[in-house]
DNA sequence: TCTGGGGTCCTAGGACCC
DNA sequence: TCTGGGGTCCTAGGACCC
């Protein structure tokens, strides 16, 4: 059998740990540049406050009934999942952590045990450690155990814990799914099964092997077999990224090649950091850059350049020297640009490094450099040291206007919390 | 005025090889 | 005039997830 738990609202939850009198609340959190809302308490929903709508067309119902706002805050929220996961392990062991706030969970050897009743100690316990209300969905394929999960989240009377484990339950679950709800099952999918009468995920796995393939190609197929209780998606053990990302539209629309040079810089000494942190390398560094897609009036201009190192690197300074020399070929001017990236993929371990004869670079000095950095900004604090053309004019930076104090992970904002 | 960020997998088509 | 069959690798784009 498989679990599937998530925290409820959980970036909405996060926030209210450490405003209790929140609780019961309407509260909603927007995301990076405070755009759209991506949170939202059970108290929002209720208010209508739809999942994804930008903030400036919710102004007026925010303001009328008093909904608290909060610009994300990753770090935060970062912390408290490593605390509820943390949580969840000393339970079950062999767990894929799938997102911020999800995990799947592998009951091989939990053969004998109760499953429901370990299930509801799960969910008390972190609660009880945490703060946050998870619910968790037990079923024998992770599909159907994220089928499970939503019944857990929707009726009171299974005290945030389904299980589906008897084909009764199987078809009654099904039947009372809408195709859309599936996991896999995008808007896409959802308007062409549609039109050919498949509404709920009953009806789907009503239809041929053959035809689903025909329609959706093998991924369907899973889907398919999947919600029939056949398991076939892999559990991910390794945890390592194969391709890892970092982008920002600015607060402000740029004109010039220097802020946006900045910018990348920091996007691209971001990727290096999160390479050196799982411990691997990237042999291709990609930039992109791109005006604002919602300013119709005004030309627009997309571009994006990959370029292939010759030997693998995690190095800030090597990452960033390549991203700019991309930037340099793709900027053009005369545009109000709204927002750029850099991606870094080819991801390899750090060991072995396949090198390259005609390499000239001193790669143990820039290693032991890399190093020395990493363990200052451990003990001083996040880009206490950075390079050179990081910069510190920031004109890129963006907008959070209502950020939450890092609680649990900054000191400062510890002792001010409690001096409060 | 104001519209996020970070991932995965699959497929089709082009360029190239023998 | 007549023009095969079998591969690989890469990229772009589309679908999905949170």
């Amino acid at each position: 059998m498989y679990g599937l738990i998530d925290c409820n609202n959980f970036y909405a939850s996060c926030e209210r740990v450490f405003q209790p009198s929140l609780n019961g609340k309407a509260v909603v959190v927007l995301s990076n540049n405070d755009g759209c809302v991506i949170a939202r308490s059970a108290e929002a929903k209720a208010l209508g406050v739809p999942m994804g709508e930008p903030a400036f067309k919710l102004k007026e119902l925010i303001d009328r009934n008093q909904i608290a706002v909060f610009s994300s805050n990753y770090v935060l929220y970062g912390d408290m999942s490593n605390r509820v996961m943390t949580t969840v392990r000393a339970f079950v062991p062999q767990m894929e952590i799938y997102s911020i706030d999800e995990a799947f969970l592998s009951f091989d050897g939990f053969e004998n045990i109760d499953l429901k009743e370990m299930g509801l100690q799960l969910v008390k316990t972190v609660v009880r450690n945490t703060g946050i209300p998870v619910s968790l969905g037990i079923a024998p394929t992770k599909t159907l155990a994220k089928v499970a999960n939503k019944f857990a989240k929707k009726y009171k009377n299974y005290h945030n814990v389904c299980i589906i484990d008897s084909e009764d339950k199987r078809e009654k679950a099904l039947k009372m799914t809408d195709i859309g709800d599936v996991w896999g099952i995008g808007r896409q999918y959802k308007k062409k099964l549609a039109y050919h009468s498949i509404n709920t995920a009953w009806d789907f796995t009503m239809r041929s092997k053959n035809w689903v393939r025909q329609q959706m190609g093998v991924v369907g197929e899973r889907t398919w077999l999947e919600l029939r209780g056949t398991p076939c998606i892999e559990t991910e053990t390794t945890g390592a990224k194969k391709s890892i990302c970092t982008s920002r539209s600015f607060g402000e629309r740029l004109t010039s090649i220097e802020p946006i040079a900045e910018a990348v810089a920091n996007f691209a000494a971001s990727c290096a950091e999160k390479l050196r942190a799982q411990r691997t390398m990237a042999a291709s560094v990609m930039v992109f850059i791109h005006t604002n897609p919602f300013a119709t009036n005004q030309p627009q201009y997309y571009n994006q350049m990959t370029l292939q190192l010759p030997v693998a690197s995690n190095d800030s300074t090597e990452i960033i020297s390549y991203a700019l020399q991309a930037l340099n070929s793709i900027f053009k001017q005369g545009y109000e640009y709204k927002k750029a990236g850099v991606v870094v993929g080819n991801i390899s371990p750090e060991r072995p490094l396949q090198t390259n004869l005609f390499d000239t670079r001193n790669r143990s000095k820039y290693h032991k450099a890399m190093q020395a950095m990493d363990k200052l900004n451990a003990s001083f604090g996040r880009q206490k040291v950075k390079i050179a053309a990081q910069g510190f004019d920031r004109k890129w930076k963006l907008k959070n206007e209502k950020l939450s104090p890092c609680y649990t992970t900054n000191i400062n904002d510890i002792l001010t919390v409690k001096a409060e």
